[in-house]
RNA sequence: GGAAGUGUUGAGCAAUUGGUUGGCUCGCCCGACUGUAAAUCGGGUCUCUUCGGAGCAUGUAGGUUCAAGUCCUACCACUUCCA
């Protein structure tokens, strides 16, 4: 049992401050949950998630992980946590997610999906069975539900099938978990996810579903895969709605600063993106003034700090120019430092959403901060 | 001073026997990236443009030819070797 306190809820949005408690910690809700896919978050050391970008809780990925290192070595390292040297809360994502993204790889079935390893090309089947079994070998504190993610757009047909059958692999999942106690010394929690891509009949079907099952922590998924903005927020905001108030919301795969900050005020309490971490590689830092493309010609001879307001240690080591030349010449450290930063901006924003909620001012404050994190500078 | 060789876009290279190069890689410029098959991918990079095209281009100046990056002559620059 993951234990949640609503603290406080906020008078002129849905936003909520609460505090969830899990084997490896509390986490202070609205939270931002960096994604470390294969057992890392990219180009960032434990040491500095934990001191430099303050992250309450990571992301691992059951499909990944498994196929590399796989179980054969997490087991006997005494699971994720120990393998990894994070003591703090990890969350993984069942392997839904690659049902999408590697959708030319494999074949869905009731029974399950099989995948054809990226790696190696051999089969891999994961029945919603087959997925607790490994993460409860992998040993997260949460844990998510197996489902399919729909690709956007999608016909009602589709939808509604793949919702139907996410809906019955959630009792699979259940029934499984339930029946199997953990593997190492502490609780895991698993969480259901909603889905019923863009269509509001469907999500409401599949949050009153989900709500039902009353799972510790609830998921909404199949969102951030394409669709306008405004689709996100209708979908986010009727889907909350359907959810149990008392337990937290853990919106999938989203987003940009903007998306964050408008779905904790719809009601969402946890988010998990990689785009801090991959366009962060890529050159693309994020600001509370806007966004920055490093890369731009325009930053060659600027030695301001990288970022006068960021919460981080590099954001006023180095300067733009030094970063330009970084990334340009492909060196790892750019990466490094734009991942870092862009971390600790994503969990900073979090935090003063959660501080904000508390003082009661959250929606005068997102609106004044919220039209600026799009700029481009 | 002599001999040989080489000159194609910012760089490095391609381009049948003379037969449609504005080709490739890098660099540079710009963009994309949302539960990570991504330190990745896409576009642009001679000039002008009303964005449909048009024009000028292979060191310079000539020549041969239906046709020249390619052959010939002179000059210029660079490289190597010999004095």
């Amino acid at each position: 049992m993951a234990n949640f306190d609503l603290l406080h809820t906020d008078k002129n949005s849905s936003a909520r401050a609460g505090l969830l408690e899990t084997a490896h910690g509390a986490i202070e809700t609205p939270v931002f949950m960096p994604v470390g896919t294969a057992g890392t978050v990219k180009g960032v050391h434990q040491t500095e998630l934990k001191n430099e970008i303050n992250a309450q809780i990571i992301l691992g990925n059951t499909y990944h992980l498994f196929l590399r290192p796989g179980l054969d070595v997490i087991n006997p390292a005494g699971g994720l946590h120990k393998f990894i040297n994070w003591n703090k809360p990890i969350l993984t994502d069942s392997g839904g997610y690659q049902v999408y993204s590697l959708s030319d790889n494999r074949n869905i079935k009731e029974e399950g999906v099989t995948f054809k390893s990226h790696i190696d090309g051999s089969l891999h089947t994961f029945s919603p069975e087959r997925a607790i079994d490994i993460q409860r070998e992998i040993g997260a504190d949460i844990i998510m539900a197996f489902d399919e993610c729909t690709p956007w757009p999608c016909s009602f047909d589709y939808a509604k099938k793949s919702m139907d059958m996410t809906h019955r692999w959630l009792l699979r999942c259940k029934t499984h978990f339930e029946s199997q106690p953990p593997i190492y010394n502490h609780e895991q929690t698993l969480a259901g996810i909603v889905q019923g891509s863009t269509y509001t009949d469907l999500r409401k079907e599949s949050a009153e579903f989900v709500s039902a099952q009353e799972f510790d922590i609830n998921a909404i998924g199949g969102l951030s895969v394409g669709e306008p903005a405004e689709e996100l927020y209708k979908m986010t905001s009727l889907v909350c709605s359907f959810l149990d108030k008392e337990k937290p919301r853990y919106l999938m795969g989203v987003g940009t600063p903007q998306n964050i900050l408008e779905c904790i005020s719809m009601g969402i309490d946890m988010f998990d993106c990689v785009m801090p971490t991959r366009n962060a590689r890529n050159g693309m830092l994020f600001t509370w003034e806007g966004i920055i493309n490093i890369r731009n010609a325009k930053w060659k001879n600027d030695y301001n700090p990288i970022d006068g307001k960021g919460t981080s240690s590099v954001d006023k080591l180095y300067s733009k120019a030094y970063l330009r030349h970084l990334i340009h010449s492909k060196e790892m450290l750019g990466a490094q430092i734009c991942s870092i930063h862009n971390l600790a901006f994503y969990i900073d924003l979090a935090r003063q959403a959660r501080m904000h909620i508390i003082a009661g001012d959250f929606s005068r404050w997102k609106d004044e901060v919220s039209p600026k994190l799009s700029n481009r500078l």
